[in-house]
DNA sequence: TTTTCATATCATGACATCGTGATATGTTAA
DNA sequence: TTAACATATCACGATGTCATGATATGAAAA
């Protein structure tokens, strides 16, 4: 079916190898689906922001109380706390409470590994 | 000098511990600086996005023409150039021309484990 | 109880990003 | 040449995200 010479796809682009319909099947075959793509650009999001990036890069040196955070980045409050809580909501921090205090940790080497990957890739 | 019990900070948070200066001192001195965060962050927002996630992941499989991602993904020429050019200008996929084609391929192995950590992660 | 402190949530305006239509560029074929 | 094709760029309206001020919650101290 994929070698038939006048068969042709719903717009008019790059027939010059038939070859192409090969890979083009090949390749569909083996990606995720649509949802796990929305889920994981989701995830991905989180790490798209500095003040986030920050937040990860501290729990990765040690957990830390909420205005702890705050102290070390130079950031207020509200901006933190909303941070957390996006973090928190992706699965990407976790905490427990210590009275009135709340400790935030990185929920496992996954972030860990991304952030350092990350990392290294824009400095070399 | 914070140790100093009358010593206060701009705000008036968490001074229940006096411990958490030297927590906060010592993590400070062990994250990136601020224009590290935000190149960080600027590659890693090119991950939150599905369309760009799914052109990883199929160049993650094998190199590809434009034509062919459109095909595989079922997306309009201008949407693949487009995130193209941003994976490019965030040097995440790199091309060589071949005639009128352009065959695009991942940069280097470090995205090709941020994608797979990341997939590993929400699938678990 | 009242106050203070640590943290969380809500609302909002400024700004960024998305997909796409229109169009340009550059290459090969006729 | 001219036409067809593969890809790139531009412009824009819709939508999303950011930091922050205002405010709420809830625990411990007074």
């Amino acid at each position: 079916m994929e070698n038939n010479n006048l068969e042709n796809k719903n717009d008019d682009m790059c027939e010059v190898f038939n070859s192409h319909d090969d890979v083009v099947d090949r390749v569909k075959e083996r990606i995720p689906d649509e949802s796990e793509f929305a889920e994981l650009s989701e995830f991905f999001k989180i790490f798209g922001n500095p003040t986030r990036l920050k937040i990860i890069s501290l729990l990765s040196i040690e957990d830390l109380c909420v205005c702890d955070i705050c102290d070390a980045l130079d950031l207020n409050q509200t901006t933190v706390s909303n941070q957390l809580r996006i973090l928190r909501a992706n699965n990407i921090v976790k905490y427990q409470k210590e009275g009135k205090m709340a400790r935030y940790s990185l929920t496992d080497l996954h972030i860990e590994m991304i952030y350092k990957v990350g990392l290294e890739h824009i400095l070399e």
